[in-house]
DNA sequence: TGTACATCAGTGAACGCGCGTTCACTGATGTAC
DNA sequence: TGTACATCAGTGAACGCGCGTTCACTGATGTAC
């Protein structure tokens, strides 16, 4: 027969401040008690989503501390896996709602504004309002499309790779490019994407704080675009 | 009085073989008799950075491992700091020897052939020279430009801004852009840099190794260059 | 040319630490009747 | 409405491991005389 060698009188919901709880950015604990046990488990899982969020401001993805990221979301560290199976998992959810940031942003541009010689700046416009808000999903984004887990390279890549052929969708409709063909929808919108992930990456840098220099690449981002732009312009499909 | 612990009649010349130094892969002890101490402490240097390029194939500088490192330096780890004071020192010589590679390239681009309308085809052979011999420098330059380690992201933007700055300088001397001012120079050389930096990390990538994959990527490249060639050649400089 | 001494690249034991993962557990919430 | 039981998110002890860094050391190489 096994026996219990501790008290448990402490448990989750009446339990003694101990110093370690008092670093944690995500409390579970803070009671909402109309909860169901559904809920209270979303809630530490956007915990856990956040604090690796947070953690991933300073280091790539390969040297995420689960012990620390269970911390800073104020749960046991085994209590992570009842919400994910690995770290690589943690991961690719993590790409999911990055991608999903992403795909807000080119909607957001694409609402109640086509004119196109104003669409490098509201997108521009649009970018730099998202960084503002969701900075940590662009850094994870353009940080691990480099990075040195395998798994989220992969998917960052594979997912960039659907983001751009929908970009491409988008330009085939625009005035000046319906003779296009696939290749040349592919190589503009390969570089609209290379230069906002670029730009975005360099923005969103922990380096970057300066919002003089931030400006400066906002600003550097709109002349590069207008330069291809003019590339499109006088541009020759490749078919022909 | 402190006493010995141990013998030490097997050292460097003559040590038995022990299961760990079989996993060496650039050893320290492959006799070469003539060697002066500077010359040798040369090689376990040199050891130590093939080593380290070596292991950030797999993964990002933040993750790297000082004993994993020595081990197949062929060195004790504590050996280590007769070379480097610190980890971060020894990323920032790699990053001083990627530029030199990335400089390289430029040189050998620019040697012998300036005529304007070969000079994409010519730079992208060029680069896909430099990548079978060098992928470990780009693959570094690509990732830690991202990455997670602050001194090296900082010494990699540094050098990558420095580069850029001479490429400007030799586009200032083509055909056609007599008439540029800095700040156009500045949006075509970013231009480039960002598409050759990126197509490089994207080639070089552990998860690209299929060479089709590789071809499709220097040919995308190439377009992305052309296409921006002619937006350059219908730019309107900044100032006018 | 020979000798005494200094230099210093590499050694190996030892350290304390944070890590990911296992396991049996607890007790509040949810469900079946 | 009340009761008995199942579910399961979170707990805490324990594990073995690889890590970076310290330290006093060795002995071949280099240098001064």
């Amino acid at each position: 027969m096994t026996v219990p060698t501790r008290n448990h009188l402490f448990t989750q919901h009446s339990r003694p401040a101990s110093p370690d709880r008092y670093t944690s950015l995500v409390a579970q604990k803070d009671e909402a008690p109309g909860e169901s046990r559904r809920e209270r488990k979303e809630r530490t899982r956007r915990a856990i989503l956040d604090a690796a969020l947070d953690q991933l401001a300073d280091t790539g993805f390969g040297s995420l501390s689960l012990r620390q990221l269970t911390r800073s979301a104020g749960i046991v560290p085994t209590a992570f896996y009842r919400h994910f199976a690995t770290l690589d998992e943690l991961g690719l959810a993590l790409v999911d709602e990055s991608f999903e940031t992403l795909r807000g942003l080119i909607r957001e541009v694409r609402q109640g504004d086509p004119a196109p010689e104003t669409l490098i700046d509201r997108s521009v416009d649009v970018l730099s309002g998202q960084l503002d808000t969701h900075s940590a999903h662009f850094r994870f984004i353009s940080r691990e499309r480099q990075g040195g887990v395998p798994a989220l390279r992969d998917a960052v890549r594979h997912e960039l790779s659907l983001f751009e052929r929908e970009l491409a969708t988008d330009l085939a409709r625009m005035p000046g490019l319906e003779k296009w063909g696939a290749a040349d929808l592919h190589v503009l919108a390969s570089l609209f994407v290379d230069l906002m992930v670029g730009a975005a990456g360099e923005m969103v840098s922990p380096s970057t704080d300066h919002p003089a220099t931030r400006r400066e690449i906002e600003q550097n981002l709109r002349n590069q675009a207008r330069m291809v732009v003019v590339g499109a312009t006088g541009w020759t499909p490749l078919g022909s």
